[in-house]
Order: structure tokens, then sequence, then C-alpha cells
DNA sequence: GTGAAAGCGCTAACAA
DNA sequence: TTGTTAGCGCTTTCAC
């Protein structure tokens, strides 16, 4: 036979099937002994119930949209955490990734279409050219509030940045590079963070403009390194550490110190965020920022729950705050001499 | 009004729903008039088939069930194929990701819970330990085959590695060091076309032994660049390159070479194998060899169509390959004297 | 060519 | 506490 149905089990208990679709559905107006029995032979049958059927019949479903970009490792690592916090309250997650055939507005009217009560979006920045209000209603991760009309997960960057710079000033370093990204309203958020980190320590800094990417980070400091350069050994303001928007931007920048002829770690202190899987590789041992991805998940979970069960676009928007910290690794060490 | 459905589109054309709904099937048996006036009509609703709904009725509902490790980057690109793919033949897909928080079985069990008609599977390495039996009748992507029961779609790497060897070997290089990965199918294959290649074309080579992440390529490559290493410039036997097993781990060797004070494409020539996006960044600029991620995607779409349309379990099983080619940049140059 | 009706697997309003 | 009935949106006989 193929896959049980509820009518199976209504069968070999001599149930009717919405008895046991109550039963299975823990409903409290069934008895205790019914209830027990039907699970009982629903397990022995190994009945799964069909999502397709109950997503049919039921007016809202527990069913979460998540629009994000699979190219992206963060994305995939919240994704893991949320699906695994959703499942956990049997809420379904269904997922779908920007890319290279996939534009924001097909993903989000795909998601609809799957009756999706709720939407998460990871870092909209890619969706946002497309349509306002096009992610009303949604529960937005990861940055400053870039849609007006959504729920907020960020991460706060101070405590993290607070952290790396202190760690920095007790290594030594007076004076640091700080490689920022795009204008948009996540890289001035982590500026801002590090130069009041930096102000409050005492430390002086330079701002060069930089990016989100390896490449970025690469063209970035390259410059830096040449004779004269703030971060060459020899400058009368050598700068010792370089501060990166992100892990991949910092892996630009090893790549330029190596380049170079210098040792990261030593020679210059380099330190990212996000707390990539590269930055744990021995490869790059890169001290990092981590923003907790998997709170971050819950609080979106809980959200976008919300929102299931208030029906989806009332109340007011929610700004959810998870810190971040340190995770200090060889690429971060005492400043030179 | 909420999204309309085949009901609203027969009550606004006066046809009953089973004609709206074979006129937009562009069923035969329909006149061709009113076919036109439904899709007209459809069309100016904004009708879209509610996926659900057929599903639930449809015996054999073309979907395409996907297993994949999302944490891979070259698994996403072969999803975004699979999808553009899919979605050109009006078939669906539906992924699931083994991860931190989903075996395979779980995988799998939700694939055919949500009625997937055949399932492809990328790089079943993660996934083989399970249960036998659990991919029967999958199709397979990526590897020599591993699956018993299962389609495979193949890279052949032998032309790939041909012209990456005749490539090294016309920068006059005489001597490799070839970067395995651990023992399996797919380093099995990927080696013994690389010594026919360079058997073939009079280089001589030094296999060791590494493995497929970054972390590995550091620690294979760094120890050959010691005073007196195969890879080491005042070696007697001095080797000029290195191919690795793929990508990631042709990065870690190249931070090895970085970090031992020499110039990647000049002291010593390094290729990988996908052409992952790392490799065309400049911070890397590898050269590598490319698997062709759509047409491998094409082929697996057509094996899996297949299988939808014969009742999924039949016919004999079958392989299917394609070639690869290479894409030289500056991470390979000229043999130093 | 088209319509009426049944039913996919499930849930929920209403009865009992 | 349980059963009956209706119906989610769709496809597919079976009639006409």
């Amino acid at each position: 036979m193929s896959r049980p149905t509820l009518k199976d089990i209504a069968e070999a208990t001599g149930y009717s099937v919405s008895t046991v679709s109550r039963a299975l559905a823990d409903s409290a107006q069934i008895s205790e002994r019914t209830r027990h029995r039907i699970h009982e032979v629903s397990r022995r049958l190994g009945y799964q119930a069909d999502p397709i059927g109950s997503l049919l019949r039921t007016p809202r479903p527990r069913v979460i949209g998540l629009l994000c970009v699979l190219g992206q490792e963060l994305h995939v690592v919240y994704r893991d955490h949320l699906l695994a916090e959703a499942e956990s309250r049997n809420l379904r997650v269904v997922t779908e990734s920007i890319g290279p055939f996939r534009t924001a507005v097909d993903a989000v009217s795909n998601l609809r279409q799957l009756r999706c009560q709720a939407l998460v979006v990871i870092d909209p920045a890619t969706a946002a050219g497309a349509d306002p209000g096009l992610l009303d209603g949604a529960v937005v991760i990861g940055q400053e509030r870039g849609i007006p009309g959504a729920d907020l997960v960020t991460s706060d960057n101070t405590r993290g940045m607070d952290q790396l710079v202190a760690h920095l000033a007790s290594l030594g370093h007076r004076r640091l590079v700080y490689v920022d990204s795009v204008p948009g309203a996540s890289a001035a958020a982590r500026l801002r963070s590090f130069t009041r980190a930096a102000d409050h320590a005492g430390i002086s800094y330079r701002v060069v403009a930089g990016g989100a990417d390896i490449d970025a980070g690469l063209a970035a400091v390259a410059p830096l390194l040449g004779e004269g350069g703030p971060l060459s050994p020899g400058a009368a303001d050598r700068h010792t550490g370089v501060v990166c928007y992100n892990d991949q931007c910092a892996q630009g920048a090893i790549i330029a110190i190596l380049r170079a002829g210098l040792r990261p770690g030593t020679d210059i202190s380099v330190a990212g965020v996000d707390n990539s899987r590269l930055a744990s590789s021995s490869a790059f041992d890169l001290t990092s920022i981590d923003r907790c991805p998997g709170q971050v998940a819950r609080l979106a979970v809980d959200l976008a729950e919300a929102r299931i069960e208030s029906g989806t676009s009332s109340g007011p928007l929610q700004t959810l705050t998870v810190d971040t910290s340190l995770v200090a690794r060889s690429s971060t060490g005492p400043a030179p001499q």
C-alpha cells in the first residue's frame, strides 16, 4: 500500500476520520483513551500527515516563507537555524532564493502562492530595489530598518565592536584602519559602532572605502601597504590593525597583506564581522564578531509566529536586537613595536 | 478579493469549472475560441493555478525533489540551474538540504511526503552513509556511481585535465604536485584523470594526501615548501606547479605559498577544479576546471523527467557524462627557470 | 465541446 | 465525546 491516510487509520480503529484528525491534533475534546489508541495505531501504520491535504483545508496554515540568497554563506546558516527553530514549533518553512534565475518579485509571488502566512527576509538589500510594499508585513533579519512596513531582528554591533576594539587596544594597537562597505544602512551601522568604540578607547583610526567581498578587501588594503602607506611597517604614523566590514572583506585584506610579504596577526592584525566558516579555518583563523545566528533565528520565528497567529498584517512594528560578541583568533596579535 | 480560483474564471466566462481547467491545460478537446477566451479572462484576473490544489488531485504530479548541501557553494550553483531548467519544463522542484539540523533520512522522508515523483541528489557522499536503498531510483549528480540503484550525471574530468596539463606543459612546467582528497570515488576519478594526462604529456608528478577544503590544501602544501621540499625554489627536483582536487583545496595551497613568501602564478603555479566563485575573484584568480553546471543540471532534469513520466522506478540505469573544460587565470604562469 | 459530479487528504462547523 | 457534512482548488471520469 502507499502511504496511509486518515481514512486508513479510521478504518483500522473504527473511529471516524474527523475523530482521528482531532486526536492526532491533540484536541482537548477527545477522550484520553481514544487519543492514545489512535496515536498508537497511527504509529503502527507509519502514518505521516500529508501536508498538501491539510494545507489546502486550513485557513491560516502555519507556513513561513523565507526569502534569502543561498549564494551567501551566512544566509544558509540563518536558514538552518530558522528551519530547526520553526520545526520545533510545528511551523513549516518554504524557502525561495534570489539568484541568477530568480528575482525578488518572482520569489515572493511564489511564496504567497504556497500559502505562506508570514514572510522572513534575510538582508533585504537585494530585494529592496523591487517593489515598495513587496515586503510589507515581513520580518526582516539583519539590517537597520530598510523596509518601512516590516518587523526587524537586528544585530547590535555595539558589544562586539567594543570587545574587538578593547581586545586590540589591550594588544597594544593605537592606530587602526577601518575598511568600510558600500553605502547603505548596514555599512553605516557598523562604521558607527566602530568609531564609537574607537573614540571611547582612545584609538585613532582611518576609514577607507571597501566593500563586502574579498576583492573589495584586497583592493582597499593593497594600496595602504605600499612604501609610506599607513599600513607599511616603516610609516611614521604606522597603523597596526585592520578592522573590516565583514569576513570576506577581511579575507581580501589578509591576501593583500600576505602578498606584500607581511604576516597577518604578527605584522598587521586583521578582524572581520560574521564569524563565517572561513573565519574559523586554520588558513585564515580570523578574529571576528559573531552575530549569534541561532538567537536571531529564534527571534525571527517568534515574530513570524506572532504574525501568523494574529493574522499577519496587524500590530505595531517591532524591532528586536541581538547582541554580538567577539571571537578572538590568531589573525589579531600584539602590535609590533 | 484574494487570489482568483478556477471558479472565479468560470463565473466570469460563463463556462464550467471543468472546462476552464481543461482550457488552461490546453486540452485538445476544447474549441479554439473558448480556449482563447478563457485564457484571456484568466490573464485579466491575474489567475495563477494554486499548486496545492492541483498537487492534491494529480496522481503523478510533476515535482522533483532535490537533495543537496546548501552549505556548499557548488550545490547552490547546481540548484540554481536545476530550478531554472525545471521551471522551463513546467516541473516543480522542492529542495531539502542536509545540514547541522537535518539528516539525509529526514530530508528524503520530507521530500517523499511532498509527493516528489523523482529525486535528484547532488554529490551523495554525505547521504550515502544512511540507508542503502534510501536513494534508489534517484538521479545522482557529480560522482562515479556511488549509489547502485541510481541514474548518474557525471563530469568527465578527462578533457579538462588534459587541457590543464597541456596548459601547464606549454608554460614550461615539467614536474607537478597533485593534492589528492580523502579516499572516495570522486577523488579516485580525478586523480586518475590527472595521472593519465600527465603520463601522456610526459610530465612527472608527485601525489600528496590532502582533502576537499582550504585547511586540507594548506596542510598538504605547507610542508612541501620548506627547505629542500619539492616545492621550494632551491630543491634539486623542484616541482613548479600544484594541481588540487578542488578549488577550496587550491585556495589553501595558495595561502600556504603566500605565507612562505612566494608568489602564486609566478614562483609556483596552482590550479583547482570546480571554477567556483572564489576562483574568479581577483584575490585568488585561480586557474580551474569548469564542470558546466548548467549542462549537468539540464541532463539531470532530463533523467528526472523521464522517471516521472515512466513511473519513477522502471527502466535500465543510465549514465550521462558532461565534458569539463579549462579556465585559465593568473594563478598559473610560466615555470620559473 | 462542454457540464455535472466525484474525489485527492485533510479540517472545521454543526449535530447529536 | 464523537460522527456527519461540507468544502479547500483542482483534475478527471462519465455523461450528454
